[in-house]
DNA sequence: ATAAAATATAAAGATATGCTTATATTATAA
DNA sequence: TTATAATATAAGCATATCTTTATATTTTAT
């Protein structure tokens, strides 16, 4: 069961703007680091740290396909995760734009 | 409906132990401050504050009843809160325990 | 084998957080 | 009205968090 130190680490995890955008982006669909980058207009090592809170938190996996790292929604261990998710504003036409801006990577 | 900056505050207030421990006490009863003094074996202010930032996050309400003030659960803007709030550990015996010692605040 | 691209880690600085001590409010009781 | 009890606020300090810059690691392409 969940202990009180996986429930504090859980919400600090959301305690976080840009983290809260990078799980609503992630509904969309899985993400690398260097789409997060342009996603969030943020330098490439505060995305990456941000990440390792996710994962670190359990709310994200992450899968190597080629030089590129994708991360994708998990939090199977947290019964609310889900219906949280639901409430987050929609983010989805920014991931539009990224495609239309010929920034989606695509491998091999 | 919530907005970035409230989604963050709310998981900021959950990302801490002795904020976790105070809600999962006031799922047992409504609590004065100096009850959770000694329940939490903590300082006055301490708990002061973090009841303020529970307050602010929307997730408790007060209530004056002579010269204590009562808190209880709130968080009925967040859809996620109920089922949250399931999952905490148990605290009930610590409340039977303050009874026990005759530490119970009865107003009036 | 080397170079380049994507990602991760580490160090450093700025801001935020949590606790303590001291002081201010507020409400009851004497 | 003065004293006391409960709570709140403020200042100060230690620790944590987030961002940046610099460097290391890993994978692919040449």
């Amino acid at each position: 069961m969940l202990d009180w130190e996986q429930l504090a680490e859980y919400h600090k995890a959301l305690g976080d703007k840009t983290r809260l955008r990078i799980l609503s982006l992630l509904r969309t669909e899985d993400l690398c680091v260097c789409e997060l980058v342009e996603l969030l207009k943020m330098t490439q090592p505060a995305v990456s740290q941000h990440m390792r809170k996710l994962k670190n938190a359990k709310l994200v996996k992450e899968r190597r396909q080629g030089k590129w790292v994708f991360y994708s929604l998990d939090g199977s261990m947290f019964p609310f995760f889900q219906e949280f998710l639901k409430t987050l504003p929609d983010t989805s036409k920014e991931i539009e734009e990224l495609k239309a801006n010929g920034l989606k990577v695509v491998c091999d």
